[in-house]
DNA sequence: GTAACTACTTACCTGCGGGTAACTACTAAC
DNA sequence: GTTAGTAGTTACCCGCAGGTAAGTAGTTAC
């Protein structure tokens, strides 16, 4: 096995670690409508227009556990709770920056302009 | 709706959108490998160590659709088929950097240096 | 007392993402 | 004719990601 192998597949390791954590159909949006500010778990149901309470709920936990998100409580009244980006989560900005550039040059070669 | 609504709304969708074409388990760890180079369908098994046969088969036609790898089958003895990365891919690689730049930056935080 | 808003939770169900194992087909080497 | 290397395919199965619908609990407003 050579450097360049060797190098291949330590990334393809650390690739794989990475996207345990930010698979799945909801984490990286829900990373991202926090990246426009901290909202509360009503606001984040309206932004991700498909997202049901249920996995709203169970995204935002896991996210939580993984140190990406904060959940603050508020004792308002009624009460309130909001969610915000770890320093971890900010640091997916760039990350998601890319998913959307790339996500507009795969629009305009693919679906057609 | 203000315009800060709308723009994060509109980068939702494109993030779904791209989301759709490179979510799961293989397709980003497969990118990533043909970015170390042309490969067949034996070296990419070897390299992305856990992937069975009909899993690689599976998801090199799902990214062949979407053009963002080519394959090019040769009339060699015995037959082979390499599969390299269209422009499209190759306009991955940031992505893909800030996947792994993330990987290292997540793996130091939570999992612990 | 009932509707509406906050933020969920719970139960139930379904489909598909992904895994395993075996099989195919062709050629070369021995 | 049997092994090994090329590149897959096919059949079968299972668990969980994700969806739906309804329920919970506390407060405010009418």
């Amino acid at each position: 096995m050579n450097q360049k192998t060797q190098s291949c597949q330590q990334k393809l390791r650390i690739s794989r670690d990475a996207l345990e954590v930010i698979q799945g159909k909801w984490r990286m949006p829900i990373v991202l409508a926090l990246t426009f500010g901290n909202k509360r778990f009503g606001e984040l149901q309206r932004d991700i227009v498909d997202i049901s309470p249920k996995m709203l709920s169970q995204e935002l936990k896991a996210l939580e556990e993984n140190k990406i998100i904060t959940r603050t409580l508020y004792d308002s009244m009624p009460v309130t709770v909001e969610y915000s980006l770890t320093p971890l989560g900010k640091s997916m900005k760039k990350l998601l920056d890319e998913v959307l550039i790339w996500g507009e040059h795969f629009r305009k070669e693919v679906i057609g302009k």
